[in-house]
DNA sequence: ATGTGC
């Protein structure tokens, strides 16, 4: 799209001003070859963000930001709940709380080199992905109750993982204010026997190498070093997550009506936060970021069980896990007064300052690490937090490279066959259950991440800590 | 993203 349909602010910052029915302006944090590679819908859907009731400062859209179902993916939104503000099922995402956390092995890249294919092959038996996968754990429904309460806190008291795993995740591992009763009969049933699985699409378990350190100091507190091996993992709710989002989006569709809602986009269906349907949402929204938290950490159990088998040597320490699908609660400062918000963050990442009091200690002094997920086959990105994101995006950042083209265009243009050939011979190995899925997540039907983190960091969002280059990545 | 869907 043309980067002057907007009103630039500095490099980095485009802004929408508030016209027609926008009760807020609209904010893109971009460059302008980003932008002019960006969908023209990305305008349109942040306009249609910034008319919805109860707005509160603007509608931000991430570097990364492309078009998605009512909201952008790569959009930031809050709301105050005492000024008619809304919750958006649209807004979060149908993968409720998908998310990437990343473990360090301890090993050095030298002494993985030669079990690379073994690995590989033992991940790809191990963890379950593809469309439809299944585990082997079966979830009896008092179970599926406690996980949806519980997360990753009741994955570890079931056995999975370490309980100062907890620690390196956001909520501690464990969302309140979760409630089962307003997950439906059908979202449990399909995620029963899903749990520890990484699903399809983008989704993927990746290991990869520290290749270059931005920030010495964040780095260590992170536990990164030159050369170290770490394994990233991103996955989100599955079944249950897309049924909760598919039931409710339907729901609020059929009653904007009866709360007064003009909706300029029917999806962008949304329900007042004080309101019967808002607060149901937010209660299974909850309980899907738990199923999330929870599979991640099977996930990890998993992994841990297959390099204890091939590299015992290996300890997996997990540095932290993000969740970028999300709604929630949180303090923030507007015009110099303190407000308790809901922030959606659709394909964006939450990305705490230094300082902030829901950090883990380890992070006080550098900030939140913000993992930015690459293409398959191209780089990954830590980032920490900054204190200007907060005034910036709600404390805010990217979530990875974002789309360029469509799965069907990608379809046309490449073969996974091909595609897993190109990238052996640079190195690195992919294994996959689809080559259909392969050929969908090209590393060309991607935006360049090197300029999204550039752009993120000139923006003041979150500053560059290390770059991890692939060497195995099981994919969906 | 998804028991991928016109």
């Amino acid at each position: 799209m043309d980067p002057d349909r907007f009103t630039q602010l500095d490099a980095t910052t485009w802004q929408i001003p508030q016209q027609g029915n926008m009760r807020v302006p609209g904010i893109l944090y971009a460059d302008r070859q980003l932008i002019s590679d960006m969908d023209a819908k990305v305008w349109e859907q942040l306009t249609n963000v910034a008319a919805l009731p109860g707005i509160v400062q603007a509608a931000y859209a991430m570097p990364d930001a492309h078009w998605g179902y009512g909201f952008p993916i790569g959009g930031v939104a809050a709301f105050d709940p005492d000024q008619g503000g809304v919750v958006s099922a649209g807004g979060v995402g149908f993968d409720i709380s998908c998310g990437v956390r990343t473990l360090t092995t301890g090993l050095s890249v030298d002494e993985l080199q030669p079990h690379r294919e073994t690995l590989a092959d033992f991940l790809l038996y191990r963890i379950p992905a593809g469309v439809g996968s299944t585990g082997r754990i079966r979830l009896k429904d008092a179970e599926m109750t406690a996980m949806l309460e519980g997360g990753a806190d009741w994955a570890v008291r079931q056995g999975y993982g370490r309980r100062e795993d907890l620690e390196r995740i956001e909520e501690h591992g464990r969302m309140a204010g979760a409630v089962p009763e307003a997950v439906s009969e059908r979202a449990r049933k399909r995620q029963r026997d899903e749990m520890g699985t990484l699903g399809s699409g983008n989704h993927y378990l990746e290991v990869q190498a520290v290749s270059e350190i931005y920030d010495p100091e964040a780095a260590t507190a992170f536990g990164l070093q030159p050369d170290a091996v770490v394994v990233s993992i991103h996955c989100g709710s599955r079944g249950l997550g897309h049924q909760i989002g598919t039931e409710f989006l339907r729901e609020m569709a059929l009653s904007a009506q009866q709360y007064h809602i003009r909706l300029p986009d029917r999806e962008l269906a949304c329900a007042p936060l004080n309101s019967p349907l808002g607060e149901r949402y937010l209660g299974a929204m909850r309980a899907g970021i738990n199923c999330a938290l929870a599979n991640r950490q099977i996930l990890t159990h998993l992994t841990r069980d297959v390099f204890a088998h091939v590299l015992p040597e290996a300890d997996l320490q997990l540095i932290y896990d993000v969740s970028h699908n999300t709604c929630k609660e949180e303090t923030h400062t507007v015009g110099g007064e303190k407000r308790r918000l809901f922030v959606h963050r659709k394909g964006a990442t939450r990305a705490l300052g230094p300082g902030h009091p829901d950090l883990p200690e380890a992070f006080l002094d550098s900030g939140q690490p913000v993992l930015i997920g690459g293409s398959m086959g191209t780089a990954s990105y830590v980032l920490a937090g900054m204190a200007t994101s907060e005034g910036r995006s709600f404390a805010s950042a990217c979530h990875g490279a974002g789309r360029a083209m469509s799965r069907h265009q990608a379809t046309k243009r490449w073969r996974g066959e091909d595609l897993i050939d190109e990238l052996a011979g640079r190195g690195i190995i992919i294994r996959s259950h689809s080559y259909r899925g392969v050929a969908e997540e090209a590393p060309g039907a991607y935006k360049d991440v090197s300029a999204v983190v550039e752009a993120a960091e000139q923006a003041g969002l979150a500053r560059k800590v290390a770059r991890l280059r692939p060497l195995i990545c099981i994919k969906g």
